[in-house]
RNA sequence: GCCCCUGUAGCUCAGCGGAUAGAGCGUCGCCCUCCGGAGGCGAAAGCGCAGGUUCGAGUCCUGCCAGGGGCACCA
């Protein structure tokens, strides 16, 4: 059992033995009692504010109780534990022998690579998470690429923390905009200039003289549409995103789902009809104002589209929740499609729509615009050729969603030995390093049984040690959190310690005892293993050289 | 005007309601007969403003100020 667990189960021990022995009122359950590793080590090494949060139901003061509370804990206290003390306004503080974290050592080495750090928080509860969705007129952002980053290391943290996790693109492959791209291709095709409001970009260009259809806008629309998304595939795939399914907006039309999503709605009085349109009276679920959703040219509206979609995701595929994330530009949508969803049934709660903020670029001191508007926005293809996959991807997660990001080209690309994706790789690397040096003196590891991981005592290993127990945590708070970039910090944190680790603690030197350098031959690989499930959630690569 | 996000070190960003707020870059000092110095050690430097909730607030709530984004029969 890991020892957070231990510790809280004595903890709820305690306040039982207490509230039976003196008759306070100390409800609580053994998965409510919060732990946590104090950030100063002269507190200990675990630390309950329970007294703190039960003092006043229980009608007395948090030091008095704490006091009663840390007598039955020095009672019966899980192995390991030194010392109970009460510290400051009513902490607990546990400290304890490095024991627990050489069996924590253990534990992580034999459950491997594989099993590590899967906390079953997700119960098999099958979730979507649908991201980027751009609209395959042009090639995707760098914007798409950092929405994209979190929303697939989002899937990966999920499905690692015991989610069925599907992971989908929207292609909007319908409607006017189709019609648009078709006829800026034709335009492109006969050597005319593009009409206004068309798609000016030069891919157009080249991929106009490919196409042999009919001079049909929405055939030639979507044949562009698929050869654009051929593209933006391939864009994805080489910063390591892969989706499930590449759900088609226009299958979705023509299976006459929209028709039904609409009657259904009108079923429920929340469809009616003005200046020749069809409406949804989304402001009766708190909407701002009334949507249309069939527009009096009779095309069905992206709203009417999406809500259909999301019917399907819920009611007929069955999601028991559905995560989108869409760019902040999209926000307007939110409220009508929350509205929507609602009034086909699904319980709030179930969508979650998580907003990217702007990422903006600047490359020195020039400023780069973004966006497709301004027409200026940078391709991903771009950015990865200069930066490469693993730097786009570990900068992108670096930050949170809801922050709007700005980074320097520059200091990226020219100074690329201060980029952070190396601080981490380097570590990966010596690792690897570590391993060619030990082939080359025939050093092997024996096996974990026979080594005494005991004697790893130096605050460097011991540092690491705690890092590394912490993962299983880390993974699960991200889950829950929607937060992959917890990942980021905790592999950068475990980087920085494997550095100091790596300084201070000779394996291969000639001096070192055999017993100790075998310990921390077992620690390293321990790291190892850690950077390889951290860096795999974040979709970076863990290299064995550089 | 309304809605969403943000304001933490010179810059770019982390920070589960906990006890002395972290990292990278930049600045200033140290450490290479040592398994990869793309490293390590140290210094200076910070929570926009004002209230509130709480035993405890960078974190939660309200207001203000500032910045970004959105308010279509476009997607």
């Amino acid at each position: 059992m890991a020892m957070r667990d231990q510790l809280a189960e004595a903890v709820h021990q305690a306040t039982v033995a207490v509230a039976a022995r003196e008759g306070l009122d100390l409800e609580i359950r053994a998965d409510q009692v919060h732990l946590e590793r104090p950030a100063n080590r002269e507190h200990g090494d675990w630390s309950t504010n329970i007294a703190m949060v039960s003092a006043k139901k229980a009608g007395t003061n948090p030091r008095a109780l704490a006091t009663l509370l840390v007598a039955e804990l020095e009672a019966h206290s899980p192995d390991h534990v030194t010392s109970v003390e009460i510290a400051g306004p009513g902490f607990i503080n546990f400290s304890l022998d490095g024991g627990w974290l050489h069996d924590a050592l253990a534990e992580l080495l034999t459950t491997g690579e594989e099993n590590y750090a899967r906390p079953d928080v997700g119960h098999g509860e099958k979730v979507m998470v649908e991201f980027i969705s751009a609209n395959p007129t042009g090639p995707i952002h760098v914007g798409n690429g950092w929405w994209g980053s979190y929303g697939d290391a989002l899937a990966r943290v999920l499905a690692r923390a015991g989610y069925q996790v599907t992971r989908e693109y929207y292609v909007n492959d319908t409607g006017g905009q189709i019609r648009t791209l078709g006829l800026s291709l034709l335009a492109r095709r006969a050597g005319e200039p593009v009409p206004e409001g068309g798609y000016q970009g030069e891919y157009l260009a080249s991929l106009a003289p490919l196409y042999d259809g009919p001079e049909d806008v929405t055939a030639a629309g979507r044949w562009a549409a698929e050869h654009i998304l051929e593209g933006i595939k391939a864009t994805l795939e080489s910063v390591g995103i892969v989706f499930d399914e590449w759900y088609s907006q226009a299958s979705i039309e023509e299976s006459g789902a929209v028709d039904e999503t609409i009657a259904l709605l009108a079923e429920k009085g929340l469809v009616f009809e003005q200046d020749g349109a069809t409406w949804f009276r989304a402001t009766e679920l708190g909407d701002v104002r009334d949507r249309v959703l069939r527009k009096s040219n009779g095309d069905a509206t992206y709203l009417a589209g999406d809500l259909a979609y999301h019917r399907n995701k819920f009611l007929i595929r069955g999601f028991d929740r559905v995560i989108d994330v869409f760019g902040a530009d999209h926000h307007g949508q939110v409220a009508s499609l929350m509205a929507g969803v609602e009034a086909l049934g699904v319980a709030p709660g179930q969508l979650e729509v998580k907003l990217g903020q702007m990422v903006s670029l600047v490359d020195g001191d020039e400023a780069v615009k973004m966006g497709k508007r301004a027409g200026t926005a940078i391709d991903l293809d771009t950015l990865v050729a200069d930066i490469g996959p693993d730097a786009t991807r570990i900068l992108s997660l670096m930050s949170t969603l809801d922050q709007a990001t700005t980074f320097d080209l520059a200091s990226v690309r020219e100074q690329s030995s201060e980029n952070p994706v190396y601080y981490v790789q380097m570590a990966s690397a010596r690792i690897g390093g570590m391993a060619r040096k030990a082939g080359e003196k025939s050093v092997k590891r024996r096996e974990l049984s026979e080594v005494d991981l005991s004697l790893l005592t130096h605050d460097r290993e011991l540092e690491l040690l705690r890092c590394l127990e912490e993962l299983p945590e880390v993974v699960a708070d991200a889950a829950i959190d929607r937060l992959p970039t917890k990942i980021t910090t905790w592999v950068r944190r475990l980087a920085g310690l494997f550095h100091g680790f790596y300084h201070d603690c000779p394996i291969l030197a000639d001096e070192v005892d055999p017993d100790l350098a075998q310990a921390r031959l077992w620690l390293v690989e321990a790291t190892r293993i850690g950077l390889a499930i951290g860096l795999g959630l974040l979709g970076v690569s863990a290299p064995e050289a550089m």
